[in-house]
DNA sequence: CCTGGACCTCGTTG
DNA sequence: ACAACGAGGTCCA
């Protein structure tokens, strides 16, 4: 199968660089092919639960840049799919605007960190749920092996493109129909397995309950009607979800620009780089507020709650992109997509010298990795 | 409310 | 070769 018919939207390599968005740990079921320079993937388009094959293309003639896209098999409307990349990419949201016009105004460390053309994706929210309950305690390269391993054991086959076979992410259905708890843990999910199990169990009840069949509506349908700290409290009461895991799929998978997930990595960042404390008062106040929120009462960390809503006032509405940046500066490179399914590791064009500092934290000297350039 | 430990797996590290 | 480590956390006591 072939695409016979290719789109293009034109943006800037500052705007949007595929590699750093695709590759980093936003998304995770991405294949790159480096001989012809193209990424490809299933994807849900439009309104009617159906997954395309869509492939991309980031180039640039007489000097505009531009992304071309394309489904396999036409089975998707050029149209449809333009519309589609443009809300899963951002578009209508300028990164370099947001950094001359407030992240560097406001912080002088952005000094050193251009958007480089990483940006926050809209992505389909069960998948992102699913995808992030993987990422605890995990690396990226083991999170895409997962990923396509729950695709191509409990999806359904869209198509064929080369030697390799495309799928669905499998509903919360497929899930709790095809798969187990045993059988996860042969796959390698380890103690994940029986997080995703009871938490497509519960989607299942849940979009059940309120009428729905489709994961991705009923979850859309929350995401419009609820405030942050109520999706937030909902999203933490699945299995192996808390608050850095729902913090990224009320970012990645619901558009809430302004949620900053908090990590051992954003966790250092604003002790060593922004002399960040928790003050006493202050987790006062704040668990006297989260009363009305039992489940994020309890599964939350006070100190590093109020390290997400220090970095919300600092960098304003966009803040959970502005963190995006840092931490791709921060952690740089990892592992990423394949063209084969399996894995390797990810080539960069310029490997950055890995050095060692140390630090201070909690008072105690902790040797950590860090890039220089 | 906070602290500490266990937890699957697997590539890297020494 | 092989034990020890840690990876963009979560859960339970």
């Amino acid at each position: 199968m072939t695409v016979s018919k290719f789109g293009r939207f034109l943006v800037s390599k500052e705007e949007l660089c595929l590699t750093n968005v695709l590759q980093v740990g936003q998304s995770f079921r991405w294949i790159f092919d480096e001989k012809l320079n193209q990424y490809s993937s299933s994807l849900k388009v439009g309104n009617d639960e159906k997954y395309a094959l869509v492939v991309l293309r980031q180039n640039s003639s007489n000097g505009e840049d531009f992304v071309e896209f394309g489904s396999v098999g036409g089975d998707c409307e050029l149209g449809t799919l333009d519309s589609h990349l443009r809300n899963y990419f951002r578009l209508d949201v300028s990164v370099n605007d947001l950094y001359s016009t407030q992240w560097l105004p406001r912080d002088d460390r952005f000094k050193s960190h251009s958007p480089s053309g990483n940006r926050i994706l809209a992505q389909e929210p069960w998948e992102t749920l699913v995808s992030f309950i993987c990422s605890s305690n995990n690396n990226i390269s083991r999170i895409t092996k997962m990923c396509h391993e729950l695709c191509s054991k409990f999806g359904n086959k869209i198509g064929t493109l080369g030697d390799v076979d495309y799928y669905s992410f499998p509903s919360s259905d497929d899930i709790v129909e095809r798969s187990s708890e045993e059988e996860l843990r042969k796959l390698g999910f380890g103690y994940r397995a029986k997080y995703i199990i009871d938490t497509a169990k519960m989607m299942v009840e849940d979009k059940t309950a309120n009428g729905y069949t489709s994961d991705t509506q009923y979850l859309m349908e929350l995401g419009s009607k609820l405030t942050y700290e109520q999706l937030r409290e909902h999203l933490m009461r699945y299995s192996g979800v808390g608050p850095k895991v729902a913090d990224c799929v009320c970012l990645m998978g619901f558009k809430m620009d302004h949620v900053v997930p908090i990590d051992t990595h954003v966790s250092r960042i604003a002790k060593r780089d922004y002399n960040f404390q928790a003050a006493k008062n202050k987790i006062k106040d704040l668990s006297k507020k989260y009363t009305e929120y039992p489940i994020t009462r309890k599964k939350i960390n006070m100190e590093l709650d109020l390290t997400r809503l220090m970095f919300v006032e600092k960098w304003g509405e966009y803040a959970g992109w502005a963190q995006g940046i840092l931490f791709s500066n921060e952690v740089g490179n990892a592992n990423g997509a394949t063209s084969t399914g399996k894995i390797k590791k990810r080539e960069l064009e310029v490997k950055p010298e890995v050095k060692e500092e140390n630090t201070t934290v909690n008072s105690k000297t902790k040797r950590v990795k860090r890039q220089s350039y």
